[in-house]
Order: structure tokens, then sequence, then C-alpha cells
DNA sequence: CGCGACGTTGATTTGCCTCAACGATTGTGG
DNA sequence: CCACAATCGTTGAGGCAAATCAACGTCGCG
């Protein structure tokens, strides 16, 4: 939880309230691998913290195939966007990938959060400018390079990530197979 | 400038000294088709609200290739995003499709908004909000659909664009060439 | 041990790209 | 008003990157 304020405290100046405020509406809860955090269909009313551990979002085709959106690692923020924001059923899964420890805060909660203690406003709009930057770029790289040069960014975006989450799913991030991933990857240790 | 203006209004409710503060930061200019209203490699301090017309933002590849980021009509903002957000040189270009006329905002002047008159928090933050969930459907439509089917996608969200930007510019936006995306409407028209 | 999860590799297919040529349309200067 | 070039979309031929389908090896675990 230290996490979470300190960074916030970076950002903004927080009051003693702002910060009771925040403890009050938040949960912090560990979840072991395959977990699911949210369910596809379900109303999303939850937004997720990382304190440590890794989680992804992913939505699943007509085929069954399964593309991830998101991973999320420590000090990043996990759920279903689009569903949260939309006040729509959650068209993705959050699934915990490894053991990790979350905090949990109710959406409609946090929504308050900004009529109570409007100096949240700030952190939360530089927050998602960040998020904009980060999809953008994400949309960029697709548009632009081929499957080893966005395995590389990946990489590079993520240290360590790989050792933690399994290949097939960085491939499903990608926008590629379990099978390309691969091969592409033993083109790249020849070099 | 009064689709703006009622546009903030649907959303917060605007004083008259805010209401004066955005007159006098923002500036209506038409630009013709062709003119570029943001150059790579430029400082970016400007952001665009469209009020009729249509531009759009792209990056150009290693190979010279041009890659559609953003379509702008009505009503959208556009700029370059990450440039602006991060404080860094325009890594895109904005661009006139047609004949436009749109509002010119001083990037610093409004960052300073937000000091002045924080009621336009909710109002920025609402906007950011469906900027993501934008972003996510289409990195989502771009892992698991066809050209095809993202053909349909862009033309359903975007009725009417088709008449008047040229097809190559779809295409670098859904990721195809032109000719793949001529041979896809081919193939549509025949059903 | 035996099973399931995961990664790799091979053979074949396919969707899209590249290169190229060719109409149709539009705009422009003589 | 026409000749011409430029722009844009289309179509064909061939090639390539990645998908698909399938088999197999390895590892960890109940």
């Amino acid at each position: 939880m230290k996490n979470l304020i300190n960074r916030i405290k970076n950002s903004i100046s927080l009051s003693t309230e702002a910060e009771k405020y925040i403890y009050s509406i938040a949960e912090e809860k560990s979840f072991s691998k395959g977990e699911i955090l949210i369910q596809e269909g379900q109303t999303v009313n939850k937004t997720f913290f990382v304190i440590h551990g890794s989680l992804r979002s992913f939505c699943v085709d007509k085929e069954g195939k399964e593309h991830t959106l998101q991973f999320a690692i420590q000090d990043w923020w996990i759920s279903d966007f689009i569903a949260m924001y939309n006040h729509e059923p959650a068209s993705l899964t959050v699934e915990c990938i490894t053991d990790s420890t979350v905090i949990e805060f109710n959406a409609q909660m946090l929504a308050q959060i900004y009529l109570q203690f409007p100096e949240f406003e700030p952190f939360q709009r530089k927050t998602l400018e960040r998020h904009v930057v980060s999809l953008h770029k994400r949309i960029l790289n697709q548009l632009q390079l081929t499957a080893l040069e966005r395995y590389n960014v990946f990489i590079e975006q993520y240290p360590n990530i790989e050792q933690h989450v399994p290949n097939y799913h960085i491939a499903s991030y990608l926008g590629i197979t379990q099978q390309s991933l691969s091969r592409v990857r033993a083109e790249k240790a020849k070099k």
C-alpha cells in the first residue's frame, strides 16, 4: 500500500483526510496463479493496483483464441477499462499470471474521490495521459514493426517479465502465434 | 467555437470567467487540404479541436511508409499527444486531408486552465477516459480481426469519411497496403 | 510414474506484400 | 479547349512472413 501512497505523493500533496479515504476504499488482497479477478460478462466495479506479481487482461475471440490487451506488474493499474469507463459488462478477463498482491479499489468509491478530494484530479489526469501515450506507442509499433522488432521492444519495456509469464501470452500480446514467437526467438538467439 | 462550448457545458457547468478564458487561449483557424499543422521533429505546443473538415496524424517509418494513427473529424481533438504529454519533439505529423476549420489551443495555456479553473478537470478526465477506451478497442480489433473485418468496423465508426479521405490513408490506418484494401473492398462489393 | 503444461520444430497453406502495369479522374498550362 | 501530367484506385503475378496442422521433447507435479 505504501507504494501507491508514495506514488501519489510524488505527484500531488495529499491531505491526511484524503489518505484516510484511500485506505477506506482500498483493500490489499493476494491472488494465486490462475485466479480470475474480473470475469468476462460481469459488471466491472473494481480496479487493481499491483503491489507485486503479474497479471494480464485479455479477450477471447469467436474462434476461442485469447488476445492479451495488457500485462500489469508492480505499480501498474489493471482492470477492464472499456467496461469500467463505459459502465457496461466486461468484454475482458483479468487473470493472475503469477501469485500476486494487489490493492483492490471499488470503482464507484474511487469515482467519488474526485468529488470529495479534487486534489486527486491532476494525479488521475496524468495517469490517464501516460496511459494514452503508451497506447499510442503500442498502436504505432503494431503498424510499423515486424514481429521480431515488436518482440524486442516488448522485452525492453517489460524486462524480466519473460521469465515469469508463458511465451504464448507474450505472443498473444504481440499479435502472433506461439509458434511464430518461438521461431522469432530462435532466429534472434542465433545472431 | 460554439460546438466546443456546448460540448463542455454538456459535461460541466461553465462560469462566465472560464468561458472567457477559453476564448482567450483559443483561436479559430482554417487550413486547406494538404497543409501541415504539426511537423515531425518540432516542439508541440498546440492541440486542435475540429469544427469541420478532416485531418489525420501519422508517422513515417524507416522505409518511408506512412502509418496513420488517428483521423479527426467534427468534434474530435487531434495533436501529437505522445509529444505533448511527454514534452518531447513530435514523432508524428498532423495533416489536413480536406479543407478544415479548427480551434487551435496553445498547449501550455491549456495546461494552465486546470489551475485557474479546476472545474475543467472532470471534463478533461472524461475526455481522456473515452480516448483510452477507443484506443483499447482499436488494439483489440487489430489483434483479433481480419483486414476485411477491420475495414467494416472502420466504416461503421467513421461513416461518410471514406468519401472524403483517400483509400490509401484508410489502408495505412488499418495496417494494410492500398492494394490489399482495394481487393478487400472488391471482395466485399461482390457479396 | 504418468499426466498435463509448455516450448519447439517440420510441412503445408494462406493472407498480405511487393512490384508492375494500366484505367479513370482531375487539374493545369499552352 | 485540349494535351499532358499527376493523383488515385484497380488488377495481375509472384514471393514471403506468419498461420495452421501436427508431432515431439522436456519439465514439473500430483
